[in-house]
DNA sequence: AAGCGTTATGTACGCAAAGATATAACGTGA
DNA sequence: TCACGTTATATCTTTGCGTACATAACGCTT
């Protein structure tokens, strides 16, 4: 390293996600659908805000919902506004957590890339 | 989480990767790439052991040596054997940092992971 | 000269993932 | 009763990636 990589253009990044019985499904683009469901009470205008298809948001909320016990998001058809999506309290502790694992993992990385300029 | 992912089925993972103005090009693949190569001392045989195609292995093996500016790897056509390739020892070297690293992120993620159980 | 296994490179094919599209059901409000 | 926006689901199309295949050059061996 202290010859090859010390010059600053270079550096550690990587991804962190949750498995269950061995498959991924809980990561980076999950905890950023839940938020807009949040934010917007649909899945649908969240999918279209994350320039994603109806279809690819529901099937993950559909997994994540199977994967996990509790539901994470509850969804209503019909009613005033056509109906609609809401996340559960699990939902945001899941994401309360994620978000602090995620700092804690920059942390690692950004020490990391330091390494690589010493 | 102290509700929802308690029960032990639940791990956190991830993937570890090492970036040059931007772009990835230095991960779990190519590493195990390079070493496939030390050992077999052939582009072609090593893509045959990890069940690449060697168009792809050669494609990393050249975006490699073009990111990193000393050659990680160095071919030779013709001769004794056809050819062959070996890699330098700023590939060693890269080997040697990137499995120390990919340990201390498996320590990560598993002191991580009891967080769950607890 | 001919053969061998390799590097190096272009092109064509297949497949799996993603997107686009269509349709039904739902419940409130007008 | 109809319109609306949403969930839910099936089907068709597209697209991007990797593989497979073909070919040339290379240099040592026989």
């Amino acid at each position: 390293m202290r010859d090859i990589l010390t010059n600053g253009q270079f550096r550690v990044n990587g991804s962190l996600w949750l498995e269950g019985n061995g498959t991924r499904f809980f990561g980076p683009g999950p905890v950023e659908l839940l938020q807009r469901i949040e934010e917007t009470g649909s899945i649908n205008q969240a999918a279209k805000k994350m320039g994603m298809s109806y279809k690819k948001a529901w099937e993950i909320v559909n997994r994540l919902n199977e994967i996990v016990g509790s539901p994470l998001v509850v969804t209503a058809t019909g009613g005033e506004k056509g109906g609609g999506s809401s996340i559960s309290d699990d939902a945001k502790q899941l994401i309360e957590w994620y978000l602090s694992l995620r700092e804690r993992f920059r942390k690692f990385m950004e020490e990391e890339s330091l390494k690589l300029t010493v």
